[in-house]
DNA sequence: CCATGCGCTGAC
DNA sequence: GTCAGCGCATGG
């Protein structure tokens, strides 16, 4: 299968169960996931050991009993016979519980297994075997029914239900679910000829003779199969054999471990001559693909459709290597700090920031598009662009500057730029820097009254301008603040064509960095560019054909990197200082200061993410197993009765208390401001 | 799914 | 210095 895994995806494992180790205790936790309905109780049957567990006795119930069982998880009655009763040893008094000194072991009526659960008194009562005539059905009584709460028009398993209404086809009335008897309102009752009367547990000496006789058969559940809805006689492609359709045989049926359709191995072609062994995957014809083609754990994962269809797929594509190079990589990170659709400045850059490449733009959240100029929604606004020279009707004067729309290129051949070759149209990014304008949108163009407030738009000058202006970065990208959008229009530009302008100031309290009290932070590189460039220029190998980058800026930079730190504030040192739970955390943290505000808050970025959501923790809850992890996303974490650590899974017990870490909580907020906008 | 795009690289 | 043309992210 291509699951069209990418790069950075988050993706969810699940265990296999070994279940040739059963007896292991991890193993057996493992299979509460897989038992379902067979795992009637929160508490696993291994739990309570025969040999140290003396036998019980119940002044109601026999071994070989049919009981109906409730089930925890559906809340349902399901048949099941005792096979044990044992003593319990530190009995809990419990209410409405006769017996609360005995544990019954149980089995499923439909369980082929060796699966038995442990239940309590008040979890089992003796099987329904009275089927209601309908004149002696009435409103308010109580009774059991098949009802299927995800699709009430088929078979489900079996409630107690109390009746509201009788009408002619079915009856109408309410659910009660569980143990605690929650109620499931307006339920219709499909299945009126199959109603049950509940039984109560009667005492031993009590019984009538023909308690244990007479047993009905087993009430009909939920289908196995919804098609032919289980009848043995209906041949069904769904449940028998795919290609027969026969249900004939079926210890001679396999099922494909991918699809889960099942095949006679006599249907096959060619025919299968017995059973693949267990343990051994088995893909039916339609599932079975080239050996070569599945991928293996480690392996590189299969092209998808989108990159089959690309020109690198294809046999004839040029010598030329696109592997190498900033242009064609794509992200290793994304900023969720922040929504995509974000205005105004992203928490943690400062003005000033400056990166060796589009893509670490793209990364920071600053201008996500990879190539575009615009980043906006026609729907919306812009929120981001780049001034890179790339049209030739920009004017800039630093804090204010002319801007050119997008389109009216011919960009046939695959190309990401050209000359104008056609009228420019208010659509797309065009119509979305217009919407920043405190205007409403002219199809001609219109100026702000009052241009402050207007949306912001985040401003990077790229080193290409720097040919046409004095304000460009002398490489790479540069954020350079908060502007906004004072008027835009029409204009026939330089290629003849009409292009739409923009014209944009500067609304920033940080200085821009050619302002005085104004800086140009330190370069910023992708992780390992600079190692791999100090190679590059000191192999011998590669003198000759990278002559050109020796001895210009870049070689300079690998040279002296010049970093400022970064100093805490006295608020922040003092609550990180506070922060006792994390103690070795900010240890690790603060020797990154000295490598500048950025890489100090990617490491808290790393540190302080929550295992469940993958973004810096919000709300925090520090645990005594020295993890974070947001209050939110602790609370969904936990089952019913079990507390566990989602990081470690170690047990916080029953007591634990979930309170946010106010301290670590004060500190994020600090240093990412407005990081709570997207939680 | 498709169209768009102010990057980036090696070849010439 | 010029140029073709690629992956990727994004919005429609």
């Amino acid at each position: 299968m291509d699951y069209d895994i990418q790069l950075n995806d988050v993706i969810q494992l699940m265990v296999k169960v070994d279940t040739e180790n059963v007896n292991d205790k991890s193993v057996d936790e493992n299979k509460n996931c897989e038992q379902s309905i067979s795992n009637l109780n929160a508490e696993p049957s291994s739990s309570y050991d025969t040999k140290t567990l003396k036998k019980g006795i119940s002044k109601y119930f026999k071994i070989q009993d049919a009981v109906d069982a409730l089930d925890m998880q559906f809340g349902a009655w399901f048949e099941a016979r005792i096979i044990d009763i044992l003593k319990k040893e530190n009995p809990e008094p419990e209410k409405s519980n006769e017996e609360p000194d005995v544990i019954f072991r149980i089995k499923l009526e439909n369980e082929t297994g060796d699966v038995t659960s442990d239940v309590s008194f008040n979890e089992i009562r003796p099987r329904s075997k009275y089927t209601y005539k309908k004149k002696e059905l009435s409103e308010g009584q109580t009774i059991l029914v098949n009802y299927n709460a995800e699709q009430p028009s088929t078979r489900g398993y079996w409630y107690d239900f109390i009746i509201e209404k009788i009408n002619v086809r079915n009856l109408k009335g309410f659910l009660l679910v569980g143990k605690d008897r929650a109620k499931l309102q307006d339920c219709t009752i499909k299945f009126i000829d199959e109603t049950k009367r509940i039984e109560k547990a009667i005492l031993i000496e009590d019984r009538p003779e023909d308690y244990n006789s007479d047993m009905p058969p087993l009430r009909k559940t939920i289908y196995y199969c919804e098609k032919c809805k289980d009848v043995a006689s209906k041949p069904c492609k769904d449940c028998g054999c795919s290609i027969c359709s026969g249900k004939d045989e079926a210890n001679t049926i396999i099922l494909c471990d991918e699809c889960d359709a099942g095949y006679h191995i006599k249907c096959l072609t060619p025919p299968l001559l017995e059973i693949p062994p267990e343990g051994e995957d088995w893909y039916c014809p339609s599932c079975k693909i080239d050996e070569n083609e599945i991928v293996r754990a480690g392996d590189k994962l299969k092209f998808s459709n989108k990159k089959a269809k690309m020109a690198s797929a294809k046999q004839e594509s040029t010598a030329r290597d696109w592997g190498r190079g900033m242009a064609c990589v794509g992200r290793t990170k994304e900023c969720t700090i922040v929504p995509k659709n974000h205005y105004g400045p992203i928490p943690g850059v400062d003005v000033g920031t400056c990166w060796k490449y589009r893509v670490q733009v793209s990364e920071s959240g600053v201008h996500r598009p990879h190539v575009a100029g615009i980043h906006g929604r026609e729907t919306d606004g812009a929120y981001s662009l780049i001034l890179s020279g790339g049209y030739e009707d920009d004017i800039d004067n630093g804090h204010e500057f002319i801007y050119t729309g997008s389109g009216g290129r011919d960009l046939s051949g695959n190309k990401r730029v050209s000359d104008q070759s056609c009228d420019q149209v208010l659509s797309r990014m065009n119509k979305a820097l217009a919407l920043n304008c405190n205007v409403p949108l002219n199809k001609n163009g219109a100026e702000a009254k009052n241009w402050k407030a207007g949306k912001s738009v985040r401003v990077v000058r790229n080193y290409k301008i720097s040919k046409f202006s004095k304000y460009g970065p002398k490489d790479g990208n540069r954020y350079d603040g908060i502007y906004k959008v004072v008027k835009y229009y029409p204009e026939k530009g330089k290629s003849g064509f009409l292009v739409w302008k923009y014209l944009l100031r500067r609304d920033d309290p940080e200085p821009a960095p050619w302002e005085k009290g104004g800086q140009e932070l330190e370069m910023l590189y992708p992780p390992g560019y600079l190692e791999a460039q100090a190679k590059i220029l000191t192999s011998p190998k590669t003198g000759a054909k990278r002559k050109r980058s020796t001895g210009n800026e870049e070689s300079k930079t690998v040279k002296k990197n010049k970093v400022v730190p970064f100093k805490l504030n006295e608020k922040i040192a003092k609550a990180i200082k506070s922060d006792e739970s994390n103690t070795k955390l900010w240890n690790e943290c603060r020797s990154f200061l000295k490598a500048g505000k950025q890489v100090f808050l990617s490491k808290i970025e790393e540190l302080f993410m929550c295992i469940c959501c993958q973004e810096v923790v919000y709300l925090p809850v520090s645990t005594e197993c020295k993890h974070n992890v947001c209050k939110a996303c602790l609370l969904r974490s936990f089952s019913a009765e079990i507390f566990n650590c989602p990081h470690c899974r170690f047990e916080l017990g029953k007591d634990f208390k979930v309170t946010v870490n106010e301290n670590l909580s004060t500190v994020l907020l600090d240093l990412f401001p407005g990081y709570e906008a997207n939680r």
